[in-house]
DNA sequence: AATGAATGAGCATTCATTCAT
DNA sequence: GATGAATGAATGCTCATTCAT
């Protein structure tokens, strides 16, 4: 018989609490919303497939989070503390050289292309899915640019007043370049989910970073 | 029964032969589609929107489209034959060495960006948009990504043999990350539009691709 | 290259005056418009359709009516001569007695389905489509049933009083009866058509005419 | 992004357990749905007329139905139950002759007609509307057409052999004619609705069929 | 804690009709 | 005599959002 069939919620989750209850789903939800938002874009995914993924109906989502959009911040929030600021703090306690603290951030974020694959994405993917929008999302994701790009930027002209990488290209394109590179591999790895080898990938991405950055033995074009 | 319509024919375009107008209405009605998917991306531009910018209404781009895909596809003709084709035509008579042949890349793709910047940012966006979903658009663009990497994986594996380029990363990877660095640039310019230098990224960009891929004369990292 | 692609007006009906031409055209496009609203339904046929199939385009409809309905309502006035007062005249020639015009009434309809399956089947289609609709098509249909009502139902009628047919059930509603018959037999060949012997099909609608109009010889049920 | 919605919620059906409301909407959406389709046509109703019709809007039709064409097919369900199944049903208890079965026919379908009348056109109307087109509700329709012939002419054809129907005409054809009677009965009755007596028709259709299906008891024509 | 009913704005698409050429 | 360009109203359908339960 017609009408859309929901399932029914049958006991689940017994024996938890309330709030973990809560915390299960919320996660379920952020979960598969994080899963669908980098697969098919945040504008083609709606709130059944999230909700149904996670065996609830589109209604709790309006209960855990006051709209479709608050669920993408709240994962731009979890993608913020991964992606961005671990990124930093771990690239920090590197050393001593620019060049460590280089190769240090591209081995924290080579690996969470393995661990956290789907954050890595949901920021770059999102970036240009809001770019002309605007709103809180639009706000919030620029802001974590910058701050990526800012911080990539110090360490490449702290890394060229040291003299460890080249001077010849200005600082500020010099680092976009190596974001464009992060990025670029990303999206590379996305679109040809399968066919590439991860850790080769890195590797090459890796060498790039280097053998761009370091100061010419000798004349090149 | 729809009545009949008194709607005022502003005269436009007149003084023009039939094929002249269908020539212009067309080209701007690419044009705008260009731009706006470009922009704002594929789903969430409107029709309205397309015909709009062009001085027309919806139903002028099903008198020229069978549908909105139909734009698209129209476009991605344009950019097989700007952005791929081209390329490559251009570097087959460049030479004599591969080092010559991969500048002779990264010089059309930089000039690309002035003189076509939407046509570039339309296939790598909707590359992205369209990676879940099946259908044309999906076969259109997989082929044109499958031909602009084979053919770059190529010249790599060319240049590897040739001794030019460096062999200690496979020729896919290596390959695969000269299509990131270029698509992760064109992305990162296309976020920050205004606040980088196009000249100044492309010169990094080249340097990457160089320092990169030439052979080591000493030992890194 | 996109864009509807209309036939290009090769040369065609040469050596023909302007008004055999205006003729030829004309009768194109009724009698593709005939058929397509028999097969298909008024309303779900298209201008395009109807002028594609006489070589021509939308415009030319225009050319020649002043609208859609106008079409039908041509349509309509060829059916009220054939369909309607040719089987009328038919019938009044017919004779001496009722039996007798009521078997030519039998054997024009019989032949029309002939000769003119698609203007009988128009009338009876078109009354269905536009039942709940006003307008002139509608008006027009309107008359041309109570002509034909009025017609039968005076032949019964009379046939009744002359002692012919059986007066057991009001004329009126026996009347009725032999247009739902003939109706009824229109319409289950066409939507059968192929799988039904036609002139076996008029035999046995006769063989109910006759029978059930005829004085009944003894009692029944 | 469409903001927060503010419609004030005419609290309807208050009082009724969801399961009630569940029914008591889809039965106004079905009901209002048959009343349409069979006056103005399947093409010619709009989602609007059939959910206001119901006092609810479009989106509740999508709410019970996946599209328009579910609204039918579900009407159609019930139409097969209702028109072809319990008629079947009936005759088959009914007898012992075959004119017995027969008679039993007429009496519930002419039945049907005064308490179904919308179920028994719709499924006529729909048959015609269809014919061209391809899809579910043309297969369902074609195969309770299918049903209802086979039906028929199995009766027809055990009267035939039992001596009781006449066998001068083909049992395929004859069958057809009594088809033909009583679709065409209905349509009559439909396209003059108030201006005939039910009962006088029905005894005029019963009478046809009686007399046209009888063995003649002198030569005829 | 979560569901199910219902809404309404938005959108791609169809199509009769107009009009300059 | 007829075409091709263009319009705009209509319509099926999707989906974020609201709210009573």
């Amino acid at each position: 018989m017609p009408g859309p069939i929901q399932t029914v919620q049958n006991p689940k989750r017994r024996g938890t609490t309330k709030a973990e209850q809560r915390q299960t789903s919320m996660d379920l939800l952020l979960t598969s919303a994080r899963r669908l938002f980098v697969s098919q874009g945040y504008r083609s995914t709606n709130l059944e497939q999230i909700s149904g993924e996670a065996k609830l109906t589109k209604g709790a989502v309006y209960f855990y989070f006051r709209s479709k959009e608050t669920v993408l911040l709240e994962l731009l929030k979890q993608v913020q503390d991964i992606v961005v600021d671990q990124a930093i703090a771990c690239v920090e306690v590197a050393g001593p050289t620019f060049t460590d603290k280089l190769v240090a951030y591209a081995h924290y974020q080579a690996n969470l292309g393995i661990t956290h694959r789907d954050e890595v994405l949901l920021l770059i993917l999102m970036s240009l899915e809001f770019k002309e929008r605007d709103g809180e999302v639009q706000d919030f994701i620029t802001k974590l640019y910058r701050k990526q790009r800012s911080f990539i930027e110090t360490l490449v002209r702290q890394g060229q007043e040291a003299g460890e990488f080249r001077s010849d290209v200005q600082g500020r394109e010099l680092a976009a370049s190596v974001l464009a590179l992060h990025d670029g591999v990303f999206l590379e790895w996305f679109r040809r989910s399968g066919s590439l080898k991860g850790p080769e990938l890195v590797r090459a991405m890796r060498t790039l970073f280097l053998c761009g950055l370091s100061v010419p033995h000798e004349p090149k074009i």
